[in-house]
DNA sequence: TCCATCAATC
């Protein structure tokens, strides 16, 4: 009997449930194993085939009717619904699909297992993975190999450490390719690249089978910490194993040849590349934005005429080359082109966005954008903080951080220097005060070397140098340059020459490199009228060979970029450029500042 | 019916 008569003779004695039909009719690909369509469990198989397809397509909503509508509901079907609502990202879903079936009394398997820690992994939620681990053990799913790994998975992204995943990547006996690329990638996601390629070279030592997955993870643990030798040894073991044809194991190397700085490889891989995908190109736009962000507008230009459509990544990418540039006409235009596309809704793209408008000089725009955003992550409060606080707005950092802690977002240390930056610069002392000794003792977050060097620098700014001094005495830790910077420069605003040596000295012994340090060293020496300590200085500074490079500001006035630099003489708007910096000059003056000596100073340097 | 890899934001 054909498979078309046995369906007609199915429907007509055993009618489908509406979703199944709706199904069957806008198939192409009409399901043939129907031979036992009659008995109830063979109903239930089809049924699962479908919901699974229904998954595949994206279909979350007809999966679910149709698993409503089935009267019979194995094992199967369950782990099938909790499997396909994992895939599609609806973790919640799932969690809530596995309440129900043990509710309901049906027994989990290995399968429902590894398919319900899954949806515990996309939670980050370590208490859910905990009790599904728990339960595994209580019925004795134990000892398979995808409950293991779906475990160890599991533990390295939700907890903090790797230890549990440790524990259970040892207590495998037999481990296959997934335990070690899972334990390689825990680490390397984890932001730990090191241990990621220890772990790489024990499977190579162990004789473990290597393959696509494991060389892929293991370059993107090189890019993580910017090895470029590891990098380019496993790029040769690829060409070795013959894993130059996947995919994702190419656009790694890419990748990893952006990170390590290599852009001339990263460009030629590219280029070799015979075949590319969406990822290839956002990974070298993304690789161009960090340092050459003009060419990665290029490279953006260049993908729609070779069939790619950019997607919120690819964006994202090129709305920090606009911040990096500064260009606010051209980020205002891709601004349009995301709205037109419908991906304004993306959440990284859209804090993107607030940095962009923030560092264009827009901030009522940056405003704009975080205001209209439903969903605020951590990301969204730092880039609107740090674009306050670069505009001058210190008492709004303040108060935006304070709605943040309300909304129940735990700050971390990036916010911190946020709000300790802005507070240095609005000359809000005592409440970033406040904000440094609450860091400490109630986020338990220990300040580092960038976090002192802003109190030092806010201390410093408004003149309260000897307490800044102090500040670095109590350290806990050696102060770096910058550290010590932060202490030179407030010397130098207020003229402390003895503490300002002391400073400039610390910095020197650091980074002998510096040039800066040398000059503000011999301004202070020249300031005191010590011409022969003055010359000495002078002496080491050309000494290092080393030449500043000329600072360089850029401004974008009517869709036209201007750029000068110190002591320019030569452009079309010179002049205006003086005479704008001169009414400043005068306007300063008349509302009582004065610029300070040694800045005009280190002008005439051209430093 | 189930597991692992590559691209983005402060």
């Amino acid at each position: 009997m054909s498979s078309k008569r046995l369906l007609s003779s199915t429907a007509r004695f055993r009618p489908f449930p509406p979703m199944i039909k709706n199904y069957l009719d806008c198939s192409q690909n009409t399901p043939i194993q129907l031979n036992t369509a009659y008995a109830p469990k063979a109903s239930s198989f089809l049924a699962t085939d479908l919901i699974k397809s229904y998954f595949e397509k994206g279909l979350i909503r007809e999966a679910r009717s149709l698993f409503d509508e089935m009267p019979d509901r194995d094992v199967v079907a369950w782990t099938t619904m909790i499997a396909g609502y994992a895939s599609c990202n609806e973790h919640a879903y799932a969690w809530g699909m596995f309440c129900n079936m043990v509710r309901s009394e049906m027994n989990p398997d290995e399968f429902t297992v590894s398919s319900v820690l899954k949806a515990c992994k996309g939670m980050k939620s370590l208490s859910c993975g905990v009790l599904v681990h728990g339960f595994a053990i209580k019925h004795g799913i134990q000892g398979f190999i995808y409950v293991d790994n779906a475990l160890m998975d599991m533990y390295a992204t939700c907890c903090a450490s790797m230890r549990d995943a440790c524990m259970v990547f040892r207590g495998i006996e037999l481990k296959n390719p997934v335990s070690w690329t899972t334990l390689i990638a825990g680490y390397t996601h984890g932001g730990n690249g090191h241990h990621g390629l220890q772990v790489f070279r024990q499977m190579l030592l162990e004789e473990a089978e290597s393959n696509p997955y494991s060389f892929s993870i293991a370059i993107r643990a090189c890019a993580s910490i910017g090895c470029q030798n590891y990098g380019k040894q496993i790029h040769t073991a690829v060409i070795k194993h013959g894993c130059e044809s996947s995919l994702p194991v190419m656009n790694s190397i890419v990748d990893m040849y952006c990170r390590c700085g290599c852009l001339s490889e990263a460009n030629q891989y590219f280029h070799e590349m015979t075949q590319k995908d969406l990822i290839t190109w956002n990974t070298l736009i993304a690789g161009y934005e960090k340092s050459d962000s003009s060419e990665s507008f290029f490279i953006f230009s260049q993908m729609e005429s070779n069939g790619f459509r950019p997607d919120c990544i690819t964006f994202t990418s090129v709305i920090a080359a606009c911040a990096n540039l500064a260009v606010l006409s051209c980020g205002q235009l891709i601004h349009g082109g995301i709205i037109c596309r419908g991906l304004e809704g993306d959440l990284a793209l859209a804090n993107a966005l607030i940095d962009m408008y923030a560092k264009c000089g827009s901030i009522a725009d940056s405003c704009k954008v975080f205001t209209e955003l439903s969903c605020k992550n951590l990301v969204s409060w730092t880039s609107m903080m740090i674009g306050y606080g670069a505009h001058g707005y210190g008492r709004e950092v303040i108060e935006l951080f304070d709605d943040m802690v309300e909304s129940g977002i735990k700050p971390d240390q990036i916010v911190f220097m946020a709000v300790l930056s802005a507070c240095s610069h609005a000359g809000l002392v005592d409440q970033g005060l406040r904000y440094f000794n609450s860091m400490m003792d109630d986020y338990n977050i220990k300040p580092d070397h960038e976090i002192y060097g802003c109190v030092v620098d806010m201390l410093g700014r408004a003149g309260r140098v000897e307490e800044a001094y102090r500040l670095i005495q109590s350290m806990p830790f050696t102060p770096n340059e910058s550290v010590w910077g932060a202490l030179l420069g407030a010397c130098k605003a207020h003229c402390l020459p003895n503490l300002g040596k002391l400073a400039a000295q610390k910095v020197l012994d650091l980074r002998p490199q510096l040039v800066g340090t040398y000059v503000m060293l011999s301004n202070l020496y020249a300031a005191e009228g010590k011409w022969g300590e003055f010359a000495r200085v002078r002496k080491l500074m050309k000494g290092t060979e080393i030449k500043k490079e000329v600072g360089r500001s850029w401004i974008e006035v009517r869709n036209e970029v201007y750029s000068f630099a110190v002591r320019d003489k030569a452009g079309p708007h010179i002049g205006w450029v003086y005479g704008v910096l001169e009414w400043l000059i005068q306007h300063m003056n008349e509302a009582g500042y004065a610029p300070l000596d040694c800045l005009t100073h280190d002008l005439e340097d051209g430093t």
